[in-house]
DNA sequence: GTGCAGAATATGAACGTTCAAATGAACGTT
DNA sequence: AACGTTCATTTGAACGTTCATATTCTGCAC
């Protein structure tokens, strides 16, 4: 760190200005300017940038002399500056979904997949929490008015959603996880839960089993929709009636789904094939099977979803349909970027396929 | 929306200019500054900003009439402009713990309660991912030396961690979720875990229990030494030898756990009390008590940790120690908040007291 | 050598805000 | 009526970067 940095301010966090002192430390962290590293290297502040920006203008041997200065003096750029200058900010808008009492595994994978995917095109995920959708919406306005996102990423989509709307009205680049089904037309990535199901079907009509159960949400939404027809259209698809298809809807309680699983197995045509909306709850079927003495994976057949942590502790590995998290958070960064380099490109939608893990339940 | 505004740029995000149109509509979002907000109201930039940042400079009906054209105009600050110029970014960085195998409930709750907590004193979360310790701790001074995060948050603690040091030395404010044992001092927030479990173990002596079994981790960390200690000190403290005690070293398979469970229950002295490091794995001790004809909460206890999702919808609800992530993101946001006033104040550790919320099973 | 084209580098301006200092208005005092 | 004082508002400058344009350098043909 040279002399010529020290007779400038040292930044500090809030604009807090450090005390003056006789210290030399405190002014090793004063943060260089692009300015600085020219006057190190012994070129104008343009040339550092184009180093940085545009590297093809510029000498070799002159970026590597600038490249030394920015190393030498431990340069960064300032984002905020640069920002300002380009009117952009490198932020990705994400409203971090509510903890409600559901198992949200796959959210957070997502949010964290996601954060890895931005960082590839370059960018980062700026989080905020807003209780309902409408402060979600006047959020996005904001953070546009701000000029604090350059896009937005949302999740837990619904038919008719409200959000796509005055996104696009404000021009502001956007992708969601999940359709909309009746929205404005935009970009979207999804998983297709049709093609889950049927995987699973298809796994346990291999296997050998004819009678079915599907274990589905109290109050079923597209989600449920999609993934139950998937059963249904594979089991025809086999020749059995889908009338024979066991539904279970799910009650958040333990003890009620478990008396509900039971009163299956006691009735007529009992399912030996249980296909789950949910890990967690795939377990309680596993609970009921095992206190029958009914063993899972030999006698009869449990599936789950989400390949969350429960899956993979739960009785030595639950077989269950993995959405692929990481592919959907990358495909939805390509499609942010792609709207950055061209605000007016087409918008696309892209349904993924998710994946059969096969363990010892089935 | 008024003429003056039209004559600037429409802001487009990542800086891709809009192209001319005839349509007015496209105007419609172009975002004005301080300056049009000024125009509109018939004063200068420099009473606008005061209006926003030190009102009471200014008289109450210049206030009123700059409000109004603010919101004709829609006007929100530019965050990059404001921030260059104050030195300042308002964005708290959060490295987003990797997704492991084990089920970490409490830390997505503790990103979204941070989320909010931050809010309150004005600030935002700015994440990142990644891999080692190495990238997490450089990852830091470059968000720095750019400017781009004011302070700093991260959790998942271990002895003698190696954060704080360059954190310290940069100057940079932050605030640990979890002590850091022998490293350098500075503020953090943590749960004491120890009165977690004596809490616990208060609960089952008053019900009645005398014979305790601990449910720890297969790699024993400081966490869970404390955890133990509370359990041992308690049931010390009622007059049991604590080498009656039972340890189980949990081992990440359900199939292991459950035996190493019934293997405690065949043996002598069988536990009639149990407490668990965490929800899931007490969910194996309750499978294995009711394959036995054993009811917890009448015949035996169950205890779990963290009141995650799992512990609510398992077996009519068990019994579990909270941990108040809540009040740890908020204390974080506030000791942050210290810190922005006055970078030279004290570091301050605080210990937040966990919760036993008593359900069904113990 | 002179001129010229193209590459390399430098300079002035601007992004939108806040700080510091200057100006103007209002008002009581002498 | 002239004079400080205080309050309200305005003006110039600066934050650190990139864009647009200007300048200088280099190599080559004549």
């Amino acid at each position: 760190m040279t002399d010529d940095v020290l007779q400038r301010r040292t930044g500090g966090p809030l604009g807090h200005l450090e005390v003056v002192s006789e210290r030399p430390e405190r002014f090793v962290h004063a943060t260089p300017t692009i300015e600085d590293v020219g006057r190190h290297a012994g070129v104008s502040r343009q040339t550092v940038s184009n180093v940085l920006n545009a590297p093809h203008r510029v000498r070799p041997e002159t970026i590597e002399r600038v490249q030394l200065a920015i190393n030498t003096l431990g340069y960064r750029a300032n984002h905020h500056a640069r920002n300002l200058r380009t009117g952009t900010s490198r932020a990705i808008a994400y409203r971090i979904p509510p903890v409600v009492g559901h198992l949200n595994s796959v959210m957070d994978t997502f949010l964290h997949e996601l954060t890895e995917a931005v960082e590839a095109i370059g960018c980062h995920i700026l989080l905020f929490a807003s209780n309902d959708l409408d402060g979600e919406i006047a959020r996005y306005w904001e953070l546009s008015a701000q000029s604090a996102a350059d896009g937005v990423v949302f999740s837990s989509t619904e038919r008719e959603d409200r959000r796509p709307a005055p996104l696009l009205e404000r021009r502001m680049p956007f992708v969601s996880f999940g359709r909309t089904w009746g929205a404005a037309e935009h970009s979207w990535v999804d998983v297709d839960g049709r093609a889950g199901t049927r995987l699973a079907i298809h796994h346990l009509l291999a296997n050998g089993h004819r009678r079915f159960a599907w274990l589905g949400p109290r109050e079923p939404g597209v989600v449920n929709d999609e993934r139950e027809q998937g059963v249904r259209s594979a089991i025809a698809a086999a020749g059995i009636p889908t009338a024979d298809l066991h539904i279970v809807s799910l009650q958040d309680d333990a003890v009620v789904d478990r008396q509900a699983i039971a009163n299956l197995l006691d009735g007529p045509d009992a399912p030996t094939a249980w296909v789950s909306m949910s890990d967690l709850q795939a377990l309680t079927v596993l609970g009921e099977l095992e206190s029958r003495g009914i063993v899972p994976g030999r006698d009869a057949a449990v599936i789950g979803f989400d390949d969350s942590p429960v899956a993979a502790y739960a009785g030595g590995g639950l077989t269950t349909i993995r959405q692929p998290i990481t592919a959907v958070a990358q495909t939805i960064a390509q499609l942010l970027s792609a709207q950055f380099a061209d605000p007016n490109s087409e918008p696309r939608g892209v349904l993924l396929e998710p994946e059969l893990i096969v363990r010892r339940t089935g």
